[in-house]
DNA sequence: ACATCTAATGCTACAATGTTGCATCAAATC
DNA sequence: GATTTGATGCAACATTGTAGCATTAGATGT
């Protein structure tokens, strides 16, 4: 289990979060939430293969990038733009799950700050819908700060 | 670096800010800045080429990407990571303007919200350096919103 | 346990976005 | 006008994400 505690739907195993959308359980999307449970920041395709990679399922570029996809379409997982082009992906914990994130742009990880709420109430021009609001704070995060100096790459 | 010249919205002639850099001024630097200046909202490289076909400079996707890379780097313009995998580009008006950007879900276009502020002094753990701070709404834009309302939403 | 039905997978091929190397051109300077 | 060097234009490549389609395997009924 993840050290962050995994807020209000929790000790929900993948299984349970899968049925519960009447989606097949299959190895592919077990593996993927709980390898999302497990990270401690949001994950990218890329990450998330090397990650399942040591597990007994297939790697298909495809097959992950259409799990990913389900599980945002069924509100499991959400998305996240970050610095870079890729997309990262982190499990959805219950309905206060409007947190902030970090990037580095020493390191280019991307960090959850639960701490920070995104934007709660901004007053928009007449007509416009807010569905979701995304924070992305940039800069460098404890690690990269301290050695700055020393120019690491990931 | 000198201080940037405080670009007020259309007066710096786009020669004056390219000089003011050191950098040389180009028929594709100069076209570019006008370009975004006159923008009302956030360019795509795509959507900047599709302007740029007009005037007579060249139209090559990598001195585009180039001038943009150059522009961001100087301080002129700055990058928006936007909804989708396209980064957009806006000229910068002084350093003290963070404008949030709202992402239209509907029909994609990237709208500056002048009036709202991106996040002011968030706490951040220890050791975390912020640089700058990029707050992105999305939902559905005026047009889109009124269009919308009335039939099944998603 | 077996048969069946179809969602999910795993290919291949493709599209969109962005980058690198290098020869050539042209903006600034002399 | 000649020189110098930054900027350009082209080709080739890298990364990220999609589409089509045959096959596999999860769920269900018998």
């Amino acid at each position: 289990m993840p050290l962050h505690a995994p807020a209000a739907t929790t000790a929900a195993s993948a299984r349970e979060l899968i049925a519960a959308q009447g989606g097949r359980v299959t190895r592919t999307r077990v593996a993927v939430i709980e390898a999302l449970q497990r990270s401690a920041h949001p994950l990218s395709h890329d990450e998330l293969g090397a990650v399942l990679d040591g597990a007994d399922i297939a790697h298909d570029r495809v097959t992950l990038y259409r799990a990913l996809d389900w599980l945002v379409e069924q509100g499991i997982a959400q998305r996240i733009a970050g610095g870079e082009r890729a997309w990262r992906f982190e499990i959805r914990r219950g309905d206060d799950h409007r947190h902030a994130h970090f990037h580095c742009e020493r390191c280019g990880q991307i960090v959850c700050l639960e701490d920070v709420p995104t934007a709660s109430a901004p007053h928009l021009p007449a007509g416009f819908e807010l569905e979701r609001a995304e924070l992305v704070l940039h800069g460098a995060c404890a690690d990269c700060g301290r050695a700055a100096a020393k120019g690491s790459a990931r």
